[in-house]
DNA sequence: GATGAAAATAAAACGTT
DNA sequence: AACGTTTTATTTTCATC
């Protein structure tokens, strides 16, 4: 599936702006609405764009604690790789799960409403986990910088 | 700046499909469409929705390689934190840069289109940066859970 | 919050290069 | 094979109640 210049234009705007009208988008790209509707589908179809989602303030709406959690486990096997991350897959506090290589087997990120309740879901749902040899946790001082995606390459 | 039940549903599923018509919306949460769009302009306003992104599959789009680097720097004076912040937001390959307590200082996640690339931005933009002091950095072998965004509150 | 109307947009059909 | 024009359906948005 080949990507040219507009495409990579189009990828760029709704990356930037998701919620951006066909027309509008057609115009800063170059083409009449038609086309660009059509390219933005055959983007979507493909695969390169996964999906369109609203970014919300996770401070604003009850989740101002974020948290970074390393976890290692006892064992690398396959198996209990999947089996841990189906574990966290069903916390919904649990936001990303990254296979990682060297001594850190796991990377989350993990958002909770207060620090009693981050606790909760440390100890009771983490640690004890079947396998998990190590987590080490830290909290989340600021965000300086967060961009969903990739790097637009430069026209 | 009051939350309500329907609101959270709009921000629910405007999370889940941030391209959702407004229509669409309006009767999933059981409104007309007026109403609905004035509770979305209301929430957007207000900074609850921050705004609307396409998703893209970075692998797909040139850029397979997630990294995660952990900083600690030499100084943790406010100055000196604030200073890394605006050296890594020059950066385009670095996407996000969140600032930790404990010993690690911040960390890091940089997409890359190569293992060579990653290792030029490694070694001329962040090694050597000013009052770094170590970086350790690990390949993401895979994702298996990246949800954008905040759990949603059983109704 | 609902209704109804006007403007804008999206999507399909069709023709052109 | 990809773009443009035209047409139709849907959606957004505003005024009003």
């Amino acid at each position: 599936m080949p990507i040219d210049r507009i495409d990579r234009q189009i990828l760029s705007l709704l990356q930037a702006d998701g919620r951006m009208t066909n027309v509008d988008l057609a115009e800063r790209v170059g083409l009449t609405a038609p086309p660009c509707l059509r390219r933005v589908r055959a983007l979507e179809e493909a695969g390169a764009i996964r999906g369109y989602h609203a970014d919300l303030d996770a401070a604003r709406l009850g989740y101002p604690i974020t948290v970074f959690a390393m976890v290692s486990l006892r064992s690398q096997a396959e198996h209990d790789l999947s089996a841990f991350e189906n574990h966290v897959a069903a916390i919904p506090e649990v936001r990303e799960c990254h296979m990682l290589n060297g001594e850190i087997d796991f990377i989350l990120k993990i958002v909770a409403s207060d620090l009693k309740s981050f606790q909760e879901i440390l100890t009771t749902h983490l640690t004890p986990a079947p396998n998990v040899a190590s987590v080490k946790t830290s909290l989340t001082i600021r965000t300086a910088k967060s961009i969903s995606g990739i790097p637009v390459p430069p026209e």
